[in-house]
Order: C-alpha cells, then structure tokens, then sequence
DNA sequence: CTTCACAGGTCAACGGTGTTGTCATAAGGT
DNA sequence: ACCTTATGACAACACCGTTGACCTGTGAAG
C-alpha cells in the first residue's frame, strides 16, 4: 500500500460521501469531540465516528494513519482552545495560575484525549505555540534561561500529570464511576476504629475531600515557589 | 444468571484446568504482571491471559466479575509491595518523602501496570492499609483531622499522578520512544528565532530538561510547605 | 466539450476484544 | 460408590481497529 494518508494542504478533490458529507481533517475533529462531549468517552471508536460523519470508517484513514493520530490531533486542538481563551495580563504568576487552571479544565472537559495525550508530545502547531508563549512568560518576568526551562518544565508536567489522574476517572465507564464513589462511602466510611483509628477518626473528611482535585492547591504551591525564587534571584543581581 | 464470582475464602474445588493449572485470584494476577511487564500494556486481555494461564478466558469470570475488577486487583498487589519495602523511622517528612520516592520508584517498575492502576481507589486491603498508615503519620506528628486529610490527599495524589506520568514514557514501544526524543531534537531544537525567539533561545537548556522527572522537585515542595503549615498549627495552638 | 487519470470514498474481510448462556465433569461430602 | 454442584470449557454475540481491492466522480488537459 502507498501512502494513504494526504496532508490537509495537498488535497484537491473534495469529494461528498455517499451521504452528502464533504469530509475534512477539520470536520472529523469536531465531531469526535462532539461525540466525545454527548455520549461519553467510550463513544469514541472509528466506527461510531464514520457513523456520526455520514461516512464509511475506512474513509477517515486517508486523513489518520492510526487512532491515535486523531487522538493527537484532538490533543493539539483542545491545547489551542485552551490557550485562545486566554488573556494573560501581564501579572505573570496570576497568568501561569489561570493558564494552569484552564489547561486542567481543558483536560477534564476531554478526558480521553488528556490521558492518551499527557505523556506525548505532539510536536504539532498549538502545543509549539504554548510551549513558545510560557517560555515567553517566564522571561519576561526575569528568569533567566535555564531557571524559565526549570520552572516551565515544573509547571507543564504538573498540569498534565493532574489533567491526566483527575479526568481518567471521568473517563472510566459509568458503572465503574459510581462503584468508585461507593468505595469511599460504603468501605472507607464504614471501617472499625479498632482496626482502622486513623482511617475512623477522620472518614467524614475523608469522603469530603477526596471528591475533589488537589491540583489548585499544587498548583498555588508551585507558583508561590516560583515567586520566592525569582526575589531570590534579583537580590542576588542587585546585591 | 446467578453470581459467578465466588470469593477465595469460599471458594472449595480447587479442580485444575484442562492443562493442569490450579486457578487461584493470587496466580491470575501474578501471571497478569508479568504479561504487562513483559508485553507492554496492551498485551494484558482475558483472552491473552488465559492462554498464558493455560485456562479458557471464560474461567478468569469465577474469579473477576470483569477485566475492571482484576485491574483493582493487580493496583492493589503494587501498593502492598511498595508498603513492604518501606521502613519508617518516626521523623515524618523523611518517612514521607522515603515512601512518596518509593511509589514513584514502583511505579517506574512495573511502568505499563502503574499507568493502568494510578487513577483508580480499589478499596482492597493493601490500599486501606496504606492510607491508615499514612494517615497515622500525619496524625502522630501533630496535624489536625481536617489537615492531615487534606496533606493526604496531596500527598497520594501527587505520588499518583507523577507516577503514572513518569512511567507512561518508559512503558511505551521502544521505536515511539525514539520517536518521541526526536521532536524536541529535530523539531523544537530547530525552530528560527525570529518565529518562536522564546523557544529558540533556551533549546539547549529544554533537551537537557525535559527528559529528567520533576517529581522529587514537587515533592520536596509539598513536604516544606506542610511542615510550615504545622509550625503555624503549632504558634497558634500555644499562643 | 470530451476525455481520462487518479484521489478519495466504499466494501468486505481479518483477527482481535470483552462478555455470557449453556454444558460437561471431576471433586469432595455422604 | 454415589450424588451434588462448583468450576472449567465451549460457542456465540456484538463490537473493535485496520487494510487491500475496488469503484466512481472530480477537475484538469486537450
């Protein structure tokens, strides 16, 4: 087989599917996130895709060489919505804060995508393009360079590490969702204190807390430190 | 259909399988790590498993309600090792810090396992125990309920997420590695200074960074904030 | 206009997956 | 030695990603 797959850019012939539809590396994003967003992650596969497109699965092969291309694909896009609705204002730890925060509401809101994604690097348009702008950030603000590489480098992975563990349980199966609820409820909540005191003594917060993401608080921390550094850093010039 | 799923302490025909093999929970997930550590995550399937069991697929079912199910299962068997190797010594932040190096450390290990168990709350007995422990840290060094829950939770969720980031690049093909090194050599490393000047100027310092984890550096970072955090406890409380 | 190469959509098939209803059989109590 | 029944085996179902071969309408060239 010669190369199936045409770049975006090479294609001539547009033409419609036996349903009407004319297909684009665009399109089928859009909709994969559209499926992805109404019928939970597990509604994602090629078929169900070329189903939702008005077209037959192998089609989507001359636009994806693998699944995992188009996962790819979905990743940069969910980078490039993140960073478009940006607007940093130049306070930059208030910047990284909210950018932080938006790339794990990015995450969340796309779980699939994050997971398969975190740990890739897509060496596509948008992630080059963050990668560009928090760098830019950073050396604005007076890091020197490889301070501004250690710092980014600390901040990126934390926000796709915690992209990653919080949405992998919005991407699990309903049924194993509620069973994970249930386990803090009906185990942890329920264990003797003769056998368990710590885990007794403080299951009421337990169940309370562990609902919840600590990335805010991690994140806060990584910045604070952040902070204290770069003070460090000018006294050090200045003195 | 009745239950199918008999727990081990009920269970009393140990009769083997048609190739002589005694079934039991503890040697199906043994035998699934090694498939995972050997084959790479993808190779752990029911069918995959009971061929290297030497049993029909549909036998693992008496013993895991579904695939779901042995993934808790073999989550659990990493957190009990990792629990065994660890000694504490009563001074907190090192046992701490000790123990979170230590469930990175298993992580990187049994890389393909730990990304597929990271996100989940088994609620099996290792688990449990390895919460009441460290819940018993917290609480035995002065923090509050609420607070120790709350350290706790960032404690396990940073372990987690680090962990499972971490190993995610040791775990995958060794050609997507390869693969993967190269974009920040031949993509990143050559883009002109005059589109991406940020990234242009600190190309040196991100191949040398970007491989190395950042999970000591976060770590360390949550363990003085938390021992400030007591001091302050502590003020308040003599005052 | 008509022609015609071939890009790009379609079809059918392969080998995999988890899961379950049913059946067979040997283990272990009597 | 018998009988119950736990537990392993089998076959089938509905899905999955992927690919080689085929067909057809597009759009440029004459």
């Amino acid at each position: 087989m010669s190369e199936r797959v045409v770049p975006a850019a090479a294609r001539q012939r547009r033409r419609p599917t036996r349903q009407g539809v004319v297909l684009s590396e665009e399109l089928i994003v859009e909709t994969a996130m559209r499926l992805i967003e109404e019928h939970g992650a597990d509604a994602l596969s090629v078929r169900r895709l070329g189903r939702a497109l008005g077209a037959d699965p192998s089609s989507l092969y001359r636009y994806f060489r693998h699944t995992d291309d188009l996962m790819l694909a979905i990743a940069d896009e969910l980078i490039g919505r993140t960073l478009r609705s940006w607007r940093p204002t130049g306070d930059w730890p208030a910047d990284l804060r909210d950018l932080g925060l938006r790339m794990h509401a990015g995450a969340l809101a796309h779980p699939r995508a994050a997971v398969l994604s975190a740990h890739r690097v897509t060496g596509r348009t948008y992630e080059i393009q963050a990668v560009e702008t928090v760098l830019g950030v950073l050396r604005n603000a007076g890091f020197p360079d490889p301070e501004a590489v250690r710092v980014y480098h600390a901040f990126v992975d934390q926000a796709l590490a915690y992209g990653a563990l919080d949405s992998a349980n919005t991407a699990l199966p309903q049924a194993a969702r509620d069973a994970e609820a249930d386990v803090w409820r009906a185990t942890y909540a329920r264990l003797p204190a003769t056998s368990h005191p710590n885990i007794a003594a403080t299951a009421r917060h337990l169940v309370a807390s562990m609902r919840g993401s600590s990335y805010p608080a991690a994140l806060d921390l990584l910045l604070t430190a952040a902070e204290a550094r770069l003070t460090q850093i000018r006294e050090a010039a200045g003195a």
